[in-house]
RNA sequence: GCUCCCAUCGACUAGUGGUUAGGUCAUCACUCUUUCACAGUGAAGACACGGGUUCGAAUCCCGUUGGGAGCGCCA
């Protein structure tokens, strides 16, 4: 690879990330970390209209949750600062300017009504491409002087040469080519003053030297427009790779109305940043070996342009759960209480309820049974609070005398059990099967069910061990009462 | 409508002219277990279709079909 590999993402802060950009984000990462490269983050800021509040602080702390680091950016100025399109409008305006003098790109005084009454009429006729006529590109040298004197609004087009076809070979996709008779006479400057993301895009790109343009397959087919920009400057190219797309269920773009899309959906639902890189990383790419986990680490060692794929792929959450539950099982308890103390701040449960000691019990028990942390007191909420509504059937099942007596007996012997230990609650279920000449289930699920209002769950040797025998009694001797009721 | 892009199990993918088409998730069964999980073993499951090229095509070419994206003073 050629030295000095320079590579961007270039959101624009219009809410939280979507995990389609976050993709994006992260082959770049992937790529410039590979190559000894550097990843600039661009805010592209350009639509007023659209700019939403705390959204640029939302994209940094999202790369940061997840692990991506840029080199250049916003709070990490660069060579090429700043890094707000919004802060370099005069580059933008000086370089259309030259565009201008080349006659590569003209003012244009026309109204929004003549465009629409042009965009129906077209549409009325069933012109394949509809364009703008190039009505103002025949205006003299005087009118547009007298048009600017009179500060009527204006904005800056692309003037694009019909008859020519356009070709540039995409890193992923091989060559591509279209005619630019196709191509509209794209506005480079707005009304307001701004550049649309075509000018200030391929600008932005030169001047701070990005030399892999990696983004996603919806910018394919405007990258003619961007390439006729390069050629208009008389700029050497970049190299261009797109990304094939992230999918629905039934194939289309990634999108809000077919569930959650933003990268701080899944935080919240209790997905780590590890499970979700390690998932979206082979969403488009494979490093052709039948690895299924990797870190961070092992992805930017492995990392190739080369092996991402051209066909988009659906982002569905099966495996994204089991890589979940896999990274929650790979984790230690240490790193576990932390991650579980967390979540417990935000639920019914009140952290100073419950030392260390004890959650680390309840995270052994729970680890190998959950996909989230949250599972840990869902599913295991007997561990945390005594269960209170119980199964009628099951109830049923065990309103029997012999059951009763079972637990009677069982309630009889722990009590003579001074400190409970594994080995002794093993040897006093042993005693009382043997005893009782019963079979182990019998003791075990009327306990169980006592216990904890389940008959699925962690060992119940392990259960009564965290939650102590004074609570373990309590609850038998409730769930008697229950029985006999 | 027009332009461009794409096409292997339900999903993610390996495969670049000769394979019983491999792996992971999900599904099912079995083993382990008091149970649920974890783990292990196994099963089922795919080359969109039609033509070429070739001794031989998932792989190369053409066409068809299907899907997607883009066609804004949004990015």
């Amino acid at each position: 690879m050629q030295q000095n590999i320079r590579v961007r993402y270039a959101p624009s802060p219009t809410g939280f990330i979507h995990i389609g950009n976050l993709r994006t984000a992260l082959y770049n990462y992937l790529f410039a970390r590979h190559n000894n490269g550097k990843l600039i983050l661009r805010i592209e800021d350009t639509d007023q209209s659209r700019k939403v509040e705390k959204a640029v602080e939302n994209i940094i702390d999202t790369l940061q949750w997840v692990g991506i680091e840029y080199d250049e950016g916003p709070f990490k100025e660069g060579d090429y600062a700043p890094y707000f399109q919004s802060q370099r409008l005069k580059i933008y305006y000086q370089y259309a300017k030259i565009l201008i003098e080349n006659k590569k790109a003209y003012y244009c005084f026309c109204s929004e009504e003549r465009l629409n009454a042009i965009r129906q009429e077209q549409q009325l006729r069933k012109v394949p491409v509809a364009k703008y006529d190039k009505k103002c590109l025949s205006l003299t040298e005087q009118e547009i002087s007298d048009n600017l004197n009179q500060k009527l609004p204006y904005v800056i087009r692309l003037n694009v040469e019909p008859g020519r076809t356009i070709k540039f070979n995409d890193f992923i996709r091989g060559e591509v080519q279209i005619l630019s008779d196709l191509i509209d006479d794209q506005i480079l400057i707005k009304s307001d003053g701004f550049p649309t993301y075509h000018l200030a895009n391929v600008i932005d790109d030169y001047l701070m030297k990005i030399t892999h343009i990696i983004r996603g397959e919806e910018w394919l087919p405007s990258t003619p427009k961007h390439i006729l920009l390069y050629e208009a400057f008389g700029w050497e190219l970049p190299v261009f790779a797109h990304l094939p797309l992230l999918l629905n269920k039934d194939r289309s773009k990634l999108s809000k109305r077919q569930g959650d899309v933003s990268v701080e959906d899944y935080k919240n639902k209790g997905y780590l940043p590890e499970a979700l890189i390690n998932f979206i990383a082979l969403l488009g790419w494979n490093p052709k070996d039948e690895q299924e986990i990797f870190s961070m680490n092992e992805l930017i060692e492995k990392f190739t342009l080369e092996a991402v794929h051209k066909s988009g792929a659906i982002f569905d959450i099966e495996k994204l759960n089991w890589l979940n539950g896999e990274y929650i099982r790979k984790k230690s308890n240490f790193e576990l209480l932390i991650l579980l103390r967390e979540e417990l701040s935000k639920s019914k449960y009140n952290n100073n309820d419950y030392s260390d000691e004890y959650l680390i019990k309840v995270i052994n028990a729970m680890k190998p049974r959950i996909t989230f942390i949250k599972e840990i007191y869902e599913k295991g909420y007997f561990f945390f609070e005594e269960p209170e509504s119980f199964d009628k059937d099951l109830i049923n099942k065990f309103s029997t005398t012999q059951y009763t007596e079972i637990l009677n007996t069982y309630l009889k012997e722990i009590k003579n059990i001074q400190e409970l230990t594994k080995e002794d609650l093993e040897n006093l279920i042993k005693y009382i099967v043997d005893e009782l000449k019963i079979k182990k289930a019998n003791l075990i699920q009327p306990l169980r069910l006592a216990i904890s209002a389940s008959l699925e769950g962690p060992s119940i040797t392990d259960i009564i061990l965290t939650i102590g025998k004074e609570k373990t009694i309590q609850r038998i001797n409730k769930f008697i009462e229950k029985l006999t009721e």
